[in-house]
DNA sequence: GTGCCGAAAAGTC
DNA sequence: GTCCGACCCATTCGG
DNA sequence: CCGAATGGGTCGGACGACTTTTCGGCAC
């Protein structure tokens, strides 16, 4: 144990002998008198990646096995799946004709319901109305694939606009009369040759390889390497398992066989997985990179440039991008992830598409594996067309646009029951597992990977698994829960492969992938392109130039509508892209009714770093009001409506905003979109609550009568005015727009408090008046240029947000004991992922709980955190001299020993934690956005802070805003 | 059935 | 909300 | 002059306290 210490001694940053003290240190100089005796370990952090690894005591030999070892999860796993293999029930789900309806029709229902936008989700309505009234067909077929009759394609170029081509011509006529029955001429076509480009795809890259300065350049690429960086854990292994089945959907399956003859040699020609890409190096990378860049200065001339450079850029990346698709194309159908014509789309394919995502961190591979993925099922979008607004939903883990509200309300616990009872094992032991393995997907996978399947249920398509997703959604009420845990089950036991661990993840609404909006958006976009230009033959170099626009083009009007209202509007209807790019600006617009993503602010250490970035230009600071986002959106039939900072529709939460507002507003103002903060008020003092206030209100069903906290509002942008999109205007601009449309309520509305001045100290002095206000700091945003407009989610951090406790040493600090610790999740797996820290009582002599803290960690300090802590775990359980609400229990007890410095915005009363419980009052005390600093080496736990003192920062805080708000910390409540 | 309580989920920061 | 890490991209530095 | 190093910006994913709402289970 002591040898650990030292060694461990060496990671941590110095004892607060040159650094700073603590504020807990100052309060209580009388125990600092201790010297700092440099423990041999205060030395450098810095050699602590030379650190042998076993240099630790014994323990840590086992620590590592633990982590470096997955099969040993694998195989406990497999121990225990074995025993409850025999108990397990087998569930035969046959498809049923569920399967058949649009789940979409739900979220469209409800989205006219409640909001008016019945407008935007037309085009969806029409083509679902379209789909309905089709006979659902009855998809038994026979399904030999042929497999391959088309001789070699030329280049992977020639493939995707061939593929282009012909789908998209097939696919008009053919929505309406769904080829019934084999493949005809139309579907086969589109079918096979992809599937044959996949089969021979070795072959391909010969010839690429050999081909790679022709014309086809970018495409030509390919091969660039997707070096797997990510955990070799078994999911690559498993891969191979996860073969399917397509071409059929229902009744009965037929013999695996011809699926395994498609399967094996596939696996054959791609086998090295993992390796398959391995041939692809770096250095193909980096040819790639320059070459796509030289056709580009070629190109040049074609477009009128309007955006000056920007645009260059844009255009190098997509012709990077260009590359790489051909790539992932190529790739991708190597999974067996082709269906026929007019079918749904497999699951199956989905998941090959995620696994292909999940094995590099490389966000353009990302976007071009779902580029080509999503291209596919665009080209051929299920029967009713609505397969690739499933897919890309799926994607994303949505169901619906965030302002429907549509939630699955299922949790892990819910999963894990689920889960349970599908494979038969105890929800205790998938716990354990969930321990070992981080991740809640995997442990189903190996769970149901020990299951021995006697039936095989007919494959999950896109949309079964999406209706499935909105079933649960709805279900609510008695039983609710036992019905979603039915469904889920439905959802698990036709699972292969990997489609568990995804079905799973998609159920926690985390696919962990390295996968999300963004990226979805980019990838979009290009497919969209993909598909416009079609069989066009382009040089390379244009392609690359159509890609970065379109792109460019999508995510313009990404900033201004949900991502969702893209498709909804666009994409989900038969006739895939009527408008085009083009058409798209037009049909998505800033509207009032529709939330944008608000504009976010970056953090700033010291004022100094905002002087540097806005060195000499105009700028403002306003102050940052400790509330809630609101967007407030008047329609022009005078509705209002309020989003919060999540696009998720708040009216029904501030309907006194909704009476309210309108006062507000000058008469000529016809339609508009502010960006607010609203904040908890007390009317009778005039002052600004504490947001803890403001977050008592009732969520549901507020009348206006019975509301106890007030609301005022701070209005801060203005983004939309009668008619007019504002977000291309300066800010300077908005703001003078924003004060002449609206007039200030006393104790209902009001404008930002701000300040234009600019010098360190004008700032400084503002910054301490807006907390004396109450508030938590400033805002400071560019006023003119075009840096100042409004942009959502694009430089998404164009403001700078100023807090007292970023600036260094200013915040409240304190010396924690850690006393518990919590086993991490995901990327944190086989290390504590947070820990459970105490103050010290030193009347009782006793510790108690403050708060959690995960956050503020290296990945390798959690590494030495595991390895100095676990040595401490305490096997019998809670010491008795902590004090501790057991009602959620840490994963694991610690002698009371290491102290943490943590930084904290602010101390909040505590239904659950103990900390100087009594000092102020009934309820314990605890931290807002607590975050990991440092270890303190020298300290011991007892000289950990003590209750008294987070008592006087609690008194000392409530005292500091008491200025502006109700007094002291008692009678707030 | 009703009322109460606790756990889980979802959403704010 | 905070924070870290990987990646991307542009710029600068050094041979 | 070109490749390597550097640094800022993005994006994704770990994790925090606290509140209301919903649902299941239990006692009555």
């Amino acid at each position: 144990m002591m040898g650990k210490q030292s060694t461990l001694g060496k990671f941590w940053g110095k004892p607060a002998a040159n650094g700073q003290t603590t504020k807990t240190d100052e309060v209580k100089k009388t125990h600092e008198t201790e010297e700092v005796q440099g423990t041999g370990g205060s030395e450098v952090p810095s050699d602590t990646q030379n650190q042998p690894q076993d240099s630790a005591a014994p323990s840590s030999a086992i620590i590592q096995s633990n982590i470096s070892e997955t099969g040993k999860s694998d195989s406990e796993a497999k121990s225990i799946a074995t025993k409850a293999e025999s108990s397990r029930k087998k569930r035969r789900v046959v498809e049923s004709d569920d399967e058949e309806e649009i789940p979409i029709d739900a979220s469209r229902d409800i989205a006219m319901r409640s909001t008016s936008l019945d407008q935007e989700i037309e085009p969806l309505a029409e083509t679902d109305g379209a789909d309905d009234q089709e006979p659902p067909k009855k998809r038994v077929k026979t399904q030999v694939q042929a497999d391959e009759k088309e001789p070699m394609r030329e280049t992977a170029v020639e493939q995707i606009r061939e593929k282009v081509e012909e789908t998209a011509k097939a696919q008009i006529d053919q929505i309406k009369e769904a080829p019934e029955s084999n493949p005809d001429a139309v579907s086969e076509t589109a079918t096979t040759s992809t599937r044959s480009a996949f089969q021979k795809a070795p072959i391909i890259d010969q010839k690429l390889a050999s081909t790679k300065s022709s014309a086809t350049n970018p495409f030509s690429l390919a091969r660039a390497g997707t070096a797997s960086i990510k955990t070799v854990s078994d999911k690559t292994r498993k891969q191979a398992a996860g073969a399917i089945k397509k071409g059929k959907s229902k009744g009965k399956l037929d013999p695996d066989d011809d699926n395994d003859e498609n399967e094996l040699p596939n696996d054959e020609n791609y086998s090295p997985v993992d390796g398959s890409a391995a041939h692809a190096s770096d250095d193909d990378d980096g040819k790639m990179r320059t070459k796509g860049s030289d056709s580009d200065e070629e190109e040049e001339e074609e477009e009128a440039v309007d955006d000056e450079e920007e645009e260059k850029s844009a255009k190098a990346a997509a012709s990077k991008l260009a590359a790489t698709l051909a790539l992932s194309s190529s790739a991708n159908s190597t999974g067996k992830s082709e269906w026929k014509k007019g079918d749904p789309v497999p699951y199956s394919a989905l998941t090959d598409c995620f696994e292909q995502i999940d094995k590099t961190t490389k966000r353009t591979l990302i976007s071009s594996y779902l580029t080509s993925f999503l291209l596919k099922v665009a080209l051929n979008p299920g029967k009713d067309g609505g397969d690739l607004l499933r897919v890309v939903y799926l994607c994303i883990n949505r169901l619906c646009p965030d302002y429907m509200g549509i939630e699955l309300g299922i949790g892990e616990s819910l999963i894990i029951k689920a889960i349970a009872q599908c494979t038969g094992r105890s929800v205790q032991q998938i716990k354990t597992d969930l321990r070992t393995v981080g991740d809640l997907g995997l442990v189903a996978e190996q769970s149901r990977g020990k299951q021995k399947t006697l039936f095989k249920s007919a494959p999950l398509t896109v949309p079964f698994v999406f209706k499935c997703l909105t079933d649960i959604a709805k279900a609510s009420g008695n039983a609710s829960q036992a019905r979603k845990v039915g469904i889920i089950q439905k959802l698990l036991t036709p699972c292969t492969g990997s489609e568990t661990k995804f079905i799973v993840r998609s159920l926690e609404g985390k696919l962990r992938i390295g996968l999300a909006e963004k990226t979805l958006v980019t990838a979009l976009a290009h497919a969209i392109v993909l598909k416009e230009v079609g069989s066009k033959k382009l040089p390379e170099g244009k392609l690359a130039d159509i890609l970065a626009k379109g792109a460019e083009a999508v995510k313009a009007v990404y900033r201004q509508v949900q991502l969702s209202n893209i498709i909804h509007n666009r994409y989900s209807d038969s006739s895939l892209l009527k408008g085009g790019i083009e058409g798209l600006k037009e049909a998505c617009k800033l509207t009032p009714g529709v939330p944008l993503k608000p504009m976010l602010a970056k953090p700033t250490k010291a004022i100094g770093e905002v002087l540097d970035r806005f060195e000499g230009k105009e700028f403002t600071c306003e102050y940052k009001y400790d509330g809630e986002r609101a967007q407030i959106h008047m329609l022009e039939d005078g509705q209002i409506v309020v989003f919060s900072r999540n696009s998720e529709n708040m009216s029904a939460k501030y309907p006194d905003l909704v009476e309210s507002i309108p006062r507000c507003v000058d008469k000529s103002v016809k339609t508009f979109v502010i960006d607010t903060e609203a904040v908890a008020y007390d009317i009778q003092e005039k002052k600004l609550l504490p947001f803890q206030q403001l977050t008592t209100r009732k969520r549901k069903d507020v009348r206006t009568e019975d509301i106890t906290v007030r609301v005022h509002i701070f209005a801060f942008d203005l983004l939309y005015l009668n008619g007019e999109s504002l977000l291309q205007k300066e800010l300077v601009e908005r703001r003078r727009l924003l004060q002449e449309s609206f007039h200030p309520v006393e104790g209902e509305f009001a404008f930002a408090e701000s300040s234009d001045g600019s010098s360190s100290e004008q700032i400084a002095e503002f910054l301490d008046e807006s907390i004396k206000d109450g508030c938590e700091g400033l805002m400071v945003k560019r006023l003119t240029s075009a840096d100042s407009t409004y942009e959502p989610s694009r430089r998404s951090i164009n403001w700078l947000k100023l807090k007292k406790d970023y600036l260094a040493g200013v915040g409240d600090s304190c010396d924690l004991v850690v006393v518990g610790g919590y086993y991490g999740k995901g990327k944190r797996t086989n290390t504590y992922g947070a820990f459970l820290l105490a103050c010290y009582d030193a009347d009782a002599e006793q510790f108690q709980t403050a708060c959690k803290i995960g956050t503020g960690f290296s990945d390798q300090m959690l590494q030495d955190l595991y390895n100095l802590l676990s040595p401490l775990e305490l096997a019998s359980g809670k010491r008795s001299d902590i004090q501790a609400d057991m009602s959620k229990p840490p994963d694991v007890w610690f002698e009371p020993k290491v102290v943490f410095e943590v930084l904290t915005a602010d101390l909040t009363l505590s239904p659950i934690y103990m900390a100087a419980q009594g000092l102020v009052d009934e309820r314990g005390i605890s931290l807002r956005f607590p975050r990991f600093i440092r270890i303190r080496e020298d300290k011991d736990a007892d000289d950990a802070t003590t209750s008294e003192q987070i008592a006087e920062f609690y008194e000392a805080q409530a005292l500091a805003s008491k200025g502006n708000r109700g007094g002291g910390g008692n009678d707030e409540y």
